[in-house]
DNA sequence: CTGTTAGCGCCTTCAG
DNA sequence: CTGAAGGCGCTAACAG
């Protein structure tokens, strides 16, 4: 900038106004310091000199979990993420998605990121990210937890969706069965009874999980003898295969309460026509299969989040979902 | 940083050595510096500053298009994206998505956006988002273009897979049309005969058009009979309605050429049992309905745009697309 | 309308 | 092992 300043002959700050309030420089010398500006290549003030200088990045940080490939992979967080985006967008801020699942080095990244505040993907109890986060002083905004103090959480009730979820499905079953996500970050794939949800690291699995034995127990259903099948994915081969150990444990097994829309159909994929199931987030494909789920937009949650990081109000999310009869419950 | 380094009884340096080069400092002197920035509630040098201070910001900007929504709401735009964000997770660079949709600002913001490079999601020839990154003298790869003197293009050869896919449904075929991308960035439905690939402003769609058109003139076929609808998004509703509408006009269809698996799809369940259909991308979908297609691997490009940003010899991929024949074309 | 001064927070260089 | 000086590029505040 003091180059184009001398070669315009005029002082920086005629450049920087230039660039930053037009209006307040005549003419005559706007037309000098951007003939110069194009003549020595120059494109406009620095990014990250601006930034030191308001003290302010407008950039948003996303964190999005362990694996970004996860996040990709599950639309449920791109749709999230879309809504991020979509604040974004209208306010002018970037979005930064930092970079995380090097394992020790997601805290420093964190820490070091050029944002102004952040969005977290939930995660489970213990991610140091969290804590790193909100130890930078930026305004952190969790996604369904954990919840921590200093930092704000918006999401739905999962427990009291699943409590009514599992209501419907576990309705005059026998030998109810549960799909769930990982109960941890080693994400083991396995077939277990009656896991106990306060064992869960993730809150969102642990809440969907408690709410599903509160069902459970409110229909007189034993959930120690309940088998529960931990998918490492959500992905429909994985889930097909849980889904054919869990038949071998309990044969007998006649409705799936499961916690994703594809666990579910896969689901019912392993055993047509016999089953009661119950899926997650009224994609596309439950829609198709006439699946019955429980219904929120993470889209709308992603903007909430994305509003309360940017330090405004946002509507409380909690009572966000409906569960959505369809055929696979009748 | 000064207050830390005050508050610990040492100089600046040592408190920015403790950070950058801890075993350069004492163990002493690197406890105290700790303690004191706890108390403080300093979490570390500031981001922006260090970005000043180094020249660069260890970032990587991409473009996604003329609305965040239309990227995100587009898988394949998705996977390409988590191909980037693998590049970027790996070497340690944030992923900074610049928000476009604004307009006139888009231009602004890609000046203005603390990045070391950028990666450009296809669009059309006119897009002054292109010259305003390149202008910024930074590195600009541009995903199956436009190519433009100073960037770099990374992507297959949309117009020889189109050609090939173009042979495959069309052969025999009497009353063959076509499903396409928007033509320009105004993103009209419209159906229209013989559509001239030279007026198409996108370069994927007028490659693919071209190929299409190659092939229909192989075959002896008039292309300007050709009837082709051009669906604004990439949508099921959408594409049905202009299969409708197409098949309204040209009754007799026996053939689509489609430029993506979810417009064959709905080409297909408009016109079941009597239609030739090809698609693009080989998604999950195409897999499910035996429907041929175009196989690529857009998360492989996304990894391969990131990597030649980030200034590394990246593969070519021009010829990296199969043909994939299912029951669709036969 | 334009220029001067000062300093945002950091780290490279060079001396202790 | 630690410290002092200087400057990265910018703009707020205040003259002129």
């Amino acid at each position: 900038m003091t180059d184009v300043a001398r070669a315009a002959g005029v002082s920086p700050m005629t450049v920087s106004y230039t660039y930053n309030q037009p209006q307040r420089v005549s003419a005559e010398s706007r037309a000098k310091v951007l003939d110069a500006a194009r003549d020595l290549g120059y494109a406009g003030p620095d990014p990250s000199a601006r930034s030191l200088r308001y003290g302010a990045t407008r950039t948003l940080g996303v964190v999005l979990g362990e694996h970004l490939t996860y996040a990709f992979d599950d639309p449920q967080a791109v749709l999230f993420l879309a809504g991020v985006a979509e604040v974004c967008a209208d306010r002018g801020y970037g979005l930064l998605i930092v970079p995380t699942g090097t394992g020790e080095e997601d805290r420093d990244w964190v820490v070091a990121a050029a944002v102004d505040a952040y969005v977290v993907w939930t995660t489970t109890d213990d991610d140091p990210v969290l804590a790193a986060a909100r130890d930078t002083r930026r305004r952190v905004v969790v996604h369904s937890g954990p919840a921590r103090p200093g930092t704000t959480v918006i999401g739905i009730d999962n427990r009291a969706a699943a409590r009514a979820a599992g209501a419907e499905v576990f309705a005059g079953a026998r030998h109810p069965a549960v799909l769930s996500f990982p109960v941890d970050r080693r994400r083991e794939t396995f077939v277990r009874s009656g896991i106990d949800p306060a064992s869960v690291a993730y809150p969102v699995t642990r809440d969907r999980l408690a709410g599903y034995r509160d069902a459970a127990v409110d229909l007189g259903i034993d959930w120690s003898e309940v088998p529960i099948g931990v998918c490492r994915t959500n992905d429909d081969g994985e889930a097909r295969a849980v889904m054919r150990e869990l038949l071998d444990v309990a044969p007998g097994i006649d409705a799936v309460a499961a916690m994703g829309d594809r666990l579910a159909l896969a689901a019912l994929r392993e055993a047509p026509g016999r089953l009661r199931v119950v899926g997650w987030d009224d994609s596309e494909i439950a829609r198709d299969h006439d699946l019955t789920t429980v219904a929120q937009s993470l889209r709308e949650q992603g903007a909430a989040c994305a509003t309360a990081a940017l330090g405004d109000p946002a509507p409380d999310h909690r009572d966000s979902w409906r569960l959505v009869r369809r055929a696979s419950t009748s």
